[in-house]
DNA sequence: AAAAATATTTAAGCTTACTTAAAAATATTT
DNA sequence: AAATATTTTTAAGTAAGCTTAAATATTTTT
């Protein structure tokens, strides 16, 4: 299947993933940077491939095979996030942009490879889970937006959902990272803003990073 | 530039390495599976993009332009087949089939990071020079086919010179590789056939073996 | 040097993955 | 619930990168 099929699929899995799914031909234009014409076309054209069911001004639904595609490539992209990581000194953002291409450049035997020589890890180096060789997902997510915090926790970063370069150039800056604890000290509700304790620092968020860093309870 | 465009690039290059250049459009047709028909099209694409020389039913010539072009992805083939080489355990066929795909989804930023890992290497796992990241192959080839190795004299293997998988398989089952001494203890002139001792093992090559594997004498 | 074989080029056509523009349906606002 | 705005769909068209078939040029053989 071509480049442009593997991203379709992928970005409809990636949107129908939050609660309100977000899987209408415009939504996935928007995303993958084509028209919205160009969206229904794909659409119609991977329904007639049993990669997704369509129905006329409804949102798209991976088949089971559609989720199949979806979830080997983002294997592939977050094994290639974990290596590349693991190997040189580049920024998350960077990364991420080498790891777009490649994925879809990978065969099945090389994503294994990837995967032992890394002893197969359940994380990339966002704390997104890897799918594995069969393409299922066995973590189990328990964590919560950074915004859903309460006042005096510790919580544990497990995730950074996001591959916004100034985002991520953020969390760096601050050790904002993967496995790293942060205290909630205040939620202001009126403006939406929480104040943190990291690295014996304290920083203020708004919520358009508190809601994409998610955390977890401290054991 | 398109992976197209790479590609044709890159069979250019390679077939005008040889002493008789074999670029007109019907050879590098073979070379990538395409028509003739469709090769003689790219090229005057590639003339009109200043790519190469293009006169009718004359050799196809690479300008500067583009045989930077080619070294530059004859530079990230060679670097992925080096690093894949290091980290898995691939034979050096399906190494080269998965370099054939990474190479056009590599940005010189990945290129060089991997060069810099690898100890910035001036060969890859079948001995082939890499060009470094201005496009220059500052290394001196003095090898010579095995075809042409003189009776009771040593010589290193320095480069296989191709990627089919019977070949190489045969290389690895025998000691043929980069860098092991082989000696050749008979020339048979009427049949091109060559007697040579390697890792105490004696075996009979012909013309179509000892004429890839290239050897440099002892020092 | 002529005939036969081979290679190159031209021409017409196909598929993929887009585009823009206009028509039709759905959502939102008032 | 009507009017307005937004989305989705349809339709027509484009560029890249191929294909096959036929015409033309070059090479090889005799």
């Amino acid at each position: 299947m071509s480049i442009a099929i593997e991203n379709f699929v992928k970005a409809i899995y990636k949107n129908g993933k939050h609660d309100h799914n977000d899987t209408k031909p415009g939504n996935i234009a928007k995303e993958l940077g084509i028209s919205n014409a160009a969206a229904t076309d794909m659409a119609k054209k991977l329904a007639a491939k049993d990669l997704l069911h369509y129905e006329k001004y409804q949102e798209l639904k991976l088949t089971e095979k559609g989720t199949k595609m979806a979830l080997n490539v983002v294997r592939k992209h977050r094994l290639w996030e974990a290596l590349l990581f693991k190997l040189f000194d580049l920024s998350l953002h960077d990364i991420h942009r080498e790891a777009e291409l490649l994925e879809h450049q990978t065969s099945d035997l090389l994503a294994n490879k990837i995967s032992e020589f890394l002893g197969n890890p359940k994380f990339d180096p966002h704390g997104d889970p890897i799918p594995n060789s069969a393409g299922e997902i066995t973590t189990i997510d328990t964590s919560i937006p950074l915004s859903n915090g309460e006042e005096g926790k510790t919580y544990i970063i497990s995730r950074l959902m996001s591959d916004d370069k100034e985002f991520l150039d953020f969390c760096v800056q601050n050790g904002l990272k993967y496995g790293n604890s942060v205290l909630v000290s205040k939620q202001f509700s009126k403006n939406k803003m929480t104040q943190i304790l990291i690295n014996h620092n304290t920083i203020l968020l708004n919520e358009d990073f508190t809601s994409i860093i998610y955390v977890n309870e401290q054991d």
